[in-house]
RNA sequence: UCCCCGGUAGCUCAGUCGGUAGAGCAGUUGGCUGUUAACCAAUUGGUCGGGGGUUCGAGUCCCUCCCGGGGAGCCA
């Protein structure tokens, strides 16, 4: 809907004028987004950076694009509108503000289009030194130069379905009474199994302080002990679970594992729900719920940037996300799993062994060929998860559940936790961890323990899975990983 | 961390048998009255990833280090 306070009017003429105008309404400036919903004969100021610029005999095209959608606008500048020397320093690059009015395009690509009365130039970018291009880049070049990447055509989609996604994550679990709580970054809880962790120090890590027999003092150390940055807060998660019912984490968390591959990062963003009175069968129902929810969202709310998706990156982008969208995810047991795997009778690299870990390959096979849609796999060996999971009746599985989506892989690992005292603290004992240092953990099944469960899902894998964007070093703003902490 | 592939102009790449550096795009200049990755013409642009070695001679062969990509493990 057009808002009169944001139209500025034809008639005041000076760019100045303009910005003093907006700045007396106290208005934000209007967004290419939004002058695309405005009526054609609208005078409006839009200001952005310049994506490219065509020149015929007496007329210039210039792209303007601001972020707020993949669309840029279309400027208009017939011959003498603009003073050279003011229209020499447009390039691509540069950063304007635009004055005119909207009307109808002549030409196809846009139905409306800004033809341009002013333009004032907020900051140069030399054309031949700046990095961006009309043309195609690689993903791994424009990596190099994230500072600049963010205003290209697929780093702008991404972080705006990024935006989405994270927005639609929130709104899911308000929507269904789950408390949003924000667990601790710096953790004294080794051994969380996930993984190596980083160290937290505030020592002199070249000359720590020492005991007589040559060990770090840690005591002396900021948290009077070794302090890391967290694998997950799920273990936080379990406690407010156990007061608010149903909760979620979301935040950053952190491996220190020397992974190089396209789907690991030092940094990551994690979202861990957590639900009292939750067993395995509704946790698996939540996480199907959940995950055709982000995915309906993002569906509806990011249409043109799925489509360049779908055009440039992923051709089955589109298609797989409706088809989830609206189908049931398969299930099966590990057990049942495995026997699926002997019967496909392929040359396994990894041998298929009933008590071995499934393998990408396994994984991979299961729901790209067998299900041909995200499949959750359920009741693993209790030799092959943590000491949380609770343990079947059969005290051989234990109740985990993984989601595994085609192209990506495991998206969602979670479980039922285990609820009883006696059996906790023997799978702490089985498992070679210090009871001691779960000893709150472990009250938690002394104290109104009841059942629950919860999982998490990688932020950044399913931000893969909706862009088809194969590197996740693309789909983080600023990526950590072995070697490169750049930005 | 292991295995494989790669690093040549700002970008994407070619470079034969070891003989002294190429193309497209971008940039620059000019042309074109409505372009859409605009188009047409001309033109600038190189420490061939770093170091070492073999050779009369190395972008090319050897060693080594760095960086990037793919696969594996670990996982989300």
């Amino acid at each position: 809907m057009p808002r009169a306070d944001y139209i500025v009017p034809e008639s005041w003429l000076t760019f100045q004028t303009n910005l003093r105008y907006l700045a007396c309404m106290n208005q934000e400036v209007i967004t290419v987004k939004h002058a695309f919903t405005l009526p054609v004969g609208t005078p409006v100021v839009l200001r952005g950076w310049v994506r490219s610029r065509r020149d015929s005999k007496g007329i210039t095209f210039i792209e303007l694009n601001d972020g707020s959608r993949f669309k840029s606008m279309q400027l208009v500048v017939d011959n003498g509108v603009i003073a050279d020397e003011i229209l020499k320093q447009v390039t691509t690059g540069s950063s304007i503000a635009a004055t005119g009015a909207l009307v109808e395009s002549p030409a196809k690509g846009q139905a409306v289009e800004l033809k341009v009365s002013q333009i004032h130039v907020y900051g140069t970018a030399d054309a031949a030194s700046y990095p961006l291009q009309k043309k195609g880049h690689t993903l791994e070049f424009l990596r190099e130069i994230s500072h600049l990447r963010v205003r290209s055509n697929t780093f702008g989609a991404a972080f705006r379905v990024r935006n989405a996604l994270t927005h639609s994550i929130h709104s899911f679990f308000q929507e269904r009474d789950f408390i949003y709580v924000q667990t601790p970054i710096i953790t004294t809880s080794d051994c969380e199994g996930a993984g190596q962790m980083f160290n937290v120090t505030s020592l002199n890590v070249n000359q720590p302080p020492r005991t007589p027999d040559g060990t770090v003092d840690w005591p002396q150390d900021f948290f009077g002990r070794p302090a890391y940055l967290t694998v997950s807060g799920q273990l936080e998660g379990e406690i407010f679970a156990l007061a608010f019912s149903k909760v979620y984490t979301f935040g950053p968390t952190f491996r220190a594992e020397n992974s190089n591959t396209p789907r690991h990062l030092a940094e990551f963003w994690m979202i861990e729900p957590e639900m009292a009175f939750y067993e395995l069968e509704d946790n698996m129902r939540l996480a199907e719920e959940f995950l055709k929810y982000i995915i309906r969202y993002v569906l509806d709310h990011c249409r043109e940037d799925l489509e360049f998706f779908n055009e440039r990156i992923e051709k089955t982008v589109l298609s797989t996300l409706e088809h989830v969208a609206e189908s049931n995810f398969g299930h099966i047991t590990y057990t049942d799993a495995i026997g699926e795997l002997k019967k496909a009778g392929k040359a396994w690299e990894f041998p298929v062994e009933w008590g071995n870990d499934l393998q990408t390959e396994h994984e991979r096979f299961l729901s790209e060929e067998i299900f041909k849609k995200p499949v959750i796999v359920s009741d693993y060996p209790k030799d092959i998860k943590p000491f949380y999971m609770r343990v079947n009746e059969d005290d051989r599985t234990v109740r985990a559940m993984d989601v595994l989506v085609p192209r990506v892989g495991e998206i969602i690992g979670g479980s039922q936790r285990e609820d009883r005292h006696d059996v906790l603290l023997q799978r702490l004992r089985a498992s070679g961890l210090d009871e001691k240092a779960y000893w709150w953990y472990l009250d938690l099944r002394k104290f109104g323990s009841v059942p629950h469960s919860g999982f998490g899902l990688g932020l950044e894998r399913i931000m893969m899975y909706l862009t088809g964007l194969k590197n996740i070093r693309d789909v983080i703003p600023f990526p950590r990983t072995p070697g490169n902490a750049d930005f």
